[in-house]
DNA sequence: CTTTTCCTTCAAAACTTTCTGAAACACACC
DNA sequence: GGTGTGTTTCAGAAAGTTTTGAAGGAAAAG
């Protein structure tokens, strides 16, 4: 079967360079963030773009591997931010982003829910727990010194994530545009 | 002159079994968040411990060099989250961390958004302003639907992170205890 | 059944970040 | 000046992460 005619990443010049800055910013951003630049950079390409894109575009677009792109996308699909779709009649597979910046932070926040403030928790109070209840009259003030500012400074850490973690769950089942309306409600009242 | 007596790192077995279970969270969580683990190891024993250390006891403490204790401690000194002190009649220098939890929670989103929100505001504009404004009636129908969606993707996420960014000023200069009191809020009127 | 096309995997290479230890520095005290 | 004590710096080593490219697999087309 003839390959499809595809291809529709810009060549006007002041669009491409736009993209590229996009790409890159991202990218660098990603950086910071504690995430792999080229995963962010799919990630960025992918979002710019309406059509959904090969993996050979991605390639191509980038400068990247196969194998590159191969596992970076696995991963992005694994976060739940890219979707995997088909066409009949082609072969190939396309890939696309959510398009709702709000219910793409949605689906990264949960992740990041799940994979670092649920453990965080956890690990806390068994940080708390290891620490045993009060400490012995036998110990040595200075002991019973160490112990009392551990207990105190962890047990504040658990609060403080304890309560992120209510505002997170809050964030997470609510419509889009409520965190513009969190702002004003909370210029209101705080 | 005589050196003083202190080390005052804990000897019982649990309560040292539990500062080094919260050395070794508080140094994965970092990880997660594109923070050196050394450093936020550093942290997390100046946060359990309530004597300010010398670098001696965190090298000894945390099994690592001196210079990479020195250049750490420069780190989270420049981030505002450790502070140097010294003790008239010794020469050494003692290092203790910010002790109330909402504080530090402060410092570090300030920094946070200096460094990383900022930026990425002022780079959002220059990707808008790079991709121009309408697209020539000259241009194929295929450019100027992708710059159609490139500048309404990319001024999605500027409004996004721009309200984001309304909501760091708005934690930033506000009470300790106000995030629960924020959550409190949010229950009720989202 | 063979070829073609596309996708995935994985070991090794390339690159980046972090850490060490030795040297340089600083400064109080004699 | 010199000596003792503590800190900083930085080049190179070690550790960790990312990328490549070749091999393997799967499925449609011929």
């Amino acid at each position: 079967m003839a390959v499809m005619p595809d291809i529709p990443v810009p060549k006007t010049p002041s669009i491409a360079a736009a993209r590229r800055e996009f790409i890159d910013l991202w990218g660098q951003m990603a950086n910071h963030w504690g995430i792999n630049r080229t995963m962010a950079q799919i990630h960025a390409l992918l979002m710019v773009t309406a059509e959904p894109l090969t993996a050979e575009q991605l390639m191509e677009e980038l400068q990247i591997s196969r194998g590159n792109v191969s596992m970076n996308l696995r991963d992005l699909i694994n976060w739940g931010i890219v979707r995997r779709t088909s066409t009949p009649g082609d072969r190939r597979d396309f890939f696309t982003t959510e398009a709702d910046v709000w219910a793409m932070f949605q689906v990264i926040m949960r992740e990041r829910k799940k994979r670092e403030l649920d453990p965080l928790l956890t690990r806390l109070e068994e940080c708390l727990r290891l620490a045993g209840k009060k400490p012995e009259s036998s110990d040595s003030p200075a002991e019973r010194a160490a112990h009392e500012s551990y207990v105190k400074r962890v047990a504040e850490l658990r609060d403080f994530f304890n309560t992120f973690d209510r505002l997170f769950l809050r964030v997470l089942d609510s419509q889009p545009g409520s965190l513009s309306r969190a702002v004003k409600i909370i210029d209101k009242f705080l």
